[in-house]
This record gives C-alpha cells, sequence and structure tokens, in this order.
DNA sequence: ATCAATTGAATTGCACACAATTTATCTTGA
DNA sequence: TCAAGATAAATTGTGTGCAATTCAATTGAT
C-alpha cells in the first residue's frame, strides 16, 4: 500500500465503517418505539412491506418476494416470520399452486398494529433535526452505492 | 399519520433501510478479501484499531477503549476478541496496575498480516468506481448524522 | 413421458449485536 | 478505613445475517 493511504485509515475504510456504524445508531434510535411495538428493527421492516404490498398489490407476497425487497434471505427471514406468526401478527401458508412457495398475510392484528406506528416526528427523533434536502442527497447517495455493489 | 407519509415509505425509513441494507452490502463486498485474511468484517475492524494504534499511541489499548473507537461493547468484543486469540493474531493481558482492565496487544503473526491487506483497489473492487468527492460526501454526511444520533 | 437441473423454503452452524446481569476490582467519602 | 458506589469485563439469552446443505416440488430438454 501507498504511504499516503496508510497514513490513516483510508476513504473507502472511513465509509465503509461509518456506514455500519450509522446503520446500528439509526437500529438504537428506533428502539424506543419498537419496543413499544414488540418489534425488533428487521421484524418491523418486514411488517413495513407488508402493509405496504396490502395496501398496492393484488395477492399476497411470498418469502421469495419478502427477500428480494429487504435483501434477505430465508436463512433470515424463515425464523423472523415464525417469530412474527408466534405474535399473531402474520400468517404463513404452503401455496396450493406451487407448494414450494410459501405465501405471507396480515392477521387482523398485524394489520391494526400499522395504526399504532407513531407519526415520523416520534420514529426518530432526531431524523426531524435533519435538513429535509439533506436526507435526499444522503438516500441519493446511498442508492449510488448500492446500485454499484449489486453487481 | 398524515395520507402524504403513508402514500410510500417515508423519507426516514427509506433513509434508514438503505443505510442497513448499504452497510450489508459493503461487508458483502468485502467478503472475498476477507475470506482471504480469514478475518471477519469485524474481525478486520478490532484489527484496523489495533495496527493504528501500534503505529500511533504509546501503550495497548484496553477492550473498552476499542470498544469506544468501534462502538461495541464487551457482550460483542469478548468472544470476538477471543476468537483473534486463537487465531494467534491477538494477546489479551489483565492489567497489573488495574485488573479490572483488558489490555490488548498484537503478536508477531497479527502484525504480518497488515502487510497482506490488498490495496484499496482490490479492497472494495466498486469502490474504486465511486468518485473520491462522492465518497467524501457521503462520509461527511454520515458523520453528520452520526454526530445527531449520539446524544 | 421422464429424469436431470432448477427452484423456494427450511435447516444447520457460526459469528455477531446488544440488553441485562454478574463478578471482580477500584475509588471515594464519611 | 471501610462500606457504598462506580467501573471494566465477562456471561447469558435472544434475534439476526449469511454460507452451505437439504428437501420437496417444479420445469425443461430430450
Amino acid at each position: 500500500m501507498s504511504p499516503a493511504e496508510e497514513a490513516g485509515l483510508a476513504l473507502d475504510q472511513q465509509v465503509c465503517f461509518k456506514l455500519y456504524a450509522a446503520s446500528r445508531a439509526v437500529i438504537r434510535g428506533y428502539k424506543p418505539m419498537l419496543d413499544a411495538l414488540g418489534l425488533t428493527y428487521p421484524q418491523y421492516l418486514a411488517m413495513m412491506v407488508l402493509w405496504e404490498w396490502q395496501a398496492s398489490d393484488p395477492g399476497q407476497p411470498t418469502v421469495k418476494a419478502l427477500g428480494q425487497r429487504l435483501m434477505l434471505d430465508s436463512g433470515t427471514l424463515t425464523p423472523l416470520l415464525k417469530r412474527l406468526e408466534q405474535l399473531g401478527l402474520v400468517r404463513r401458508q404452503r401455496a396450493v399452486r406451487d407448494e414450494r412457495e410459501v405465501h405471507l398475510g396480515l392477521t387482523e392484528a398485524g394489520l391494526a398494529l400499522r395504526g399504532q406506528v407513531p407519526p415520523v416526528q416520534q420514529r426518530l427523533h432526531c431524523m426531524a433535526d435533519v435538513d429535509a434536502g439533506e436526507l435526499i442527497e444522503l438516500r441519493e447517495r446511498l442508492d449510488r452505492l448500492l446500485h454499484l455493489l449489486d453487481r
């Protein structure tokens, strides 16, 4: 490595570490709200997708579809979804047409939980302090990075 | 929640999810290099701190100091450091002066491993494709977000 | 039609993260 | 000085992430 690189942490390392640290910090920030809902952050993300799906798409998503959305595989999702099922929020059922697939649906309680999610201002308190333009910029930069990394 | 927010995922949710997804994507990107080194990403971060410490600071960092640097607690670090010790890369020793502290040092192999880390271009291949200015911008935005979240 | 290849979930095993508790040690103040 | 509080690691328990494997169901090429 060049001496210039090795003087300290190189730029890529700094960005990667800060990404990792910021991701965990955000999840910590959501914790109080999520505790009130009785969900973990990944479980909350799964519920978000199911709430959205309910509203827009016809039919129910499969584990695979959810996995593509969240970029998580069945090794992570299967136990997570079983916990949501245990909580009485989600229904998992094998498709009749193709018995390899498992379709995901919301129970009454799962649907009702959506109403318990507080408005943005109370979700990640400090996010409200961040300028909206700044957030949009950050989102776009993350998008470009994600796009590059997915190859 | 307002209808405008609920039309889709609100901005904060998008940013938080993308942060979470990008962090995991970056770690995936590092995987081939880390497999060659025989390290996981968090283990690599710990080694980076120890390599840097060696070069700049006098004395050895404690588990606490490492934890503050990486924003990780002993519940995560103790088993991770024991694995690095098993690999023969790190030495853990109770301080004589204060027996509550555990000081961390590098073994010969631990020091030598630094030479095995490939240059930036081969670390996260696609990072080289990203404009340096873009990376600096991203780092600064993550810094500001981290600063806001740490309160 | 059939069998090899593919696919979707589930399972297994390992390594984080982190809250909560425990243990040992140190510090401090009456 | 010595008991109360603070501190540093370790431990315990739960829930991810993800690679690798397994298993059942489906598809496709001959």
